[in-house]
DNA sequence: ACAAAAGTGTTAGGCCTACACCCATGA
DNA sequence: TCATGGGTGTAGGCCTAACACTTTTGT
């Protein structure tokens, strides 16, 4: 009992942050999961995360334990609830302010760190630890809500896609089917996007125009705030 | 030092749940605060809230502190961000989980407890202790992003209320000023509004209509979710 | 009598939705 | 040659935004 040597008048919880990671391979939402090496719960998988260090905020540590096991270094990591049921942790009271980001599935291919890392996509999850599948559950809610209203969308993409692939990321995350020449003509009307080089003229129409998103129409549309019908 | 008796192996953050209040009195809208009795901040105006209990979620806590505080028992206290910065309280480490609430304005009048609590409205605030004034603000970004797709409004008013107090709330949180003919319209077609009594007919143009709101109607729409284009 | 507050309806424009056809490729 | 995937444009309906007049009351 010597090692318990930080003391307090009243109890205190201990506080962590979780990261869910969302990525998109161009068909389905995956989510970036990492197998635990210790009790509790130990080789079940969990999202990223750690305990909270007496001298950096939530963020930061949530940014950090993400660099520690995963290898990410991705800047908009956000915080979108705090879990603080009772006995959500098996060892003591723990809170958890979890976080979310979406990152370029490329972005985390490479990296020994990552070596207990794991995509996987809904239909294939395994067992969670801890409540991690109520975590997953508000971060999907959390996440429909905002696509309708900033264009996060593209941060899961890589630098050049299709307009086939920007559809199909919409109706993963949203669950819902969209008419192809209604979503294009409501992209185009956006003015976010600029086409990649040339199609030689009338040689293809099977294979899909490539995009890039202009990145200052697409940082003033994040600004400004916008406003997706779906 | 003898009362120094939860000892950890790492150091703890404490915990605390703080609530902003919102009410509405008809013109502007007010948020209640409370004056600190103790140290730090003595004298102060800061939220209610306090420390997070080891059998209690942080919304319990918020609500039991609420009603500690200010005699209010609100049912619908909902957390919107944790506020962890490393030096927001000079004691020592605290995060908090801010949550927020919208309550008629007339149901915290009375009661003892509620001695220290006072409304404000926003061109009146007094400095606020710890970093309220920043999570005052957040509240009010969350607040307006809310107010859009709930029809939380209602719960600020009186049972019974006039379409031009409905639209001065609307106005008041939003911060922009509508057309009456078309704010009228867009709430007729909702369907949540009914008409209370009868207006002598032809005998006053003056006097507003008086309104309550449609429970079922109002219960449906805040499941289903809406769409109000301001 | 005049200013201020409350009530009401119409029109034009923009956005959303539904929908059909052509071209090219690969089986 | 046929099925599949990609690209494009149009017409109708709904919602939004702009806008004017009447009544009443209080000063």
């Amino acid at each position: 009992m010597e090692d318990l040597k930080y003391c307090y008048k009243y109890p205190h919880p201990a506080v962590t942050a979780d990261c869910v990671i969302f990525g998109f391979d161009g068909v389905s939402i995956k989510v970036l999961l990492i197998q635990r090496g210790i009790e509790p719960y130990k080789d079940r998988w969990a999202f990223p995360g750690g305990f909270v260090r007496m001298d950096e905020s939530v963020e930061e540590c949530a940014k950090r334990e993400l660099f520690e096991e995963t290898g990410l270094k991705s800047a908009s990591v956000e915080q979108f609830y705090t879990f603080s049921d009772v006995n959500r942790d098996p060892r003591e009271r723990v809170i958890t302010v979890a976080h979310y980001a979406l990152v370029k599935i490329s972005e985390v291919c490479g990296g020994d760190d990552a070596a207990r890392a794991q995509w996987f996509s809904f239909d294939e999850l395994p067992p969670l630890a801890f409540d991690h599948d109520r975590i997953l559950r508000v971060a999907l809610t959390k996440i429909k809500e905002r696509i309708c209203f900033e264009p996060i969308g593209f941060e899961l993409l890589p630098e050049v896609f299709t307009m086939p692939e920007l559809q199909n990321l919409y109706e993963a995350i949203l669950g819902v089917k969209f008419d192809r020449r209604n979503f294009y003509s409501k992209m185009r009307k956006l003015e976010i996007l600029t086409q990649v080089g040339e199609r030689p003229a009338g040689t293809s129409s099977r294979i899909p125009i490539l995009y890039r998103f202009n990145p200052t129409k697409y940082a003033e549309l994040k600004n400004r705030g916008f406003r997706l019908e779906f």
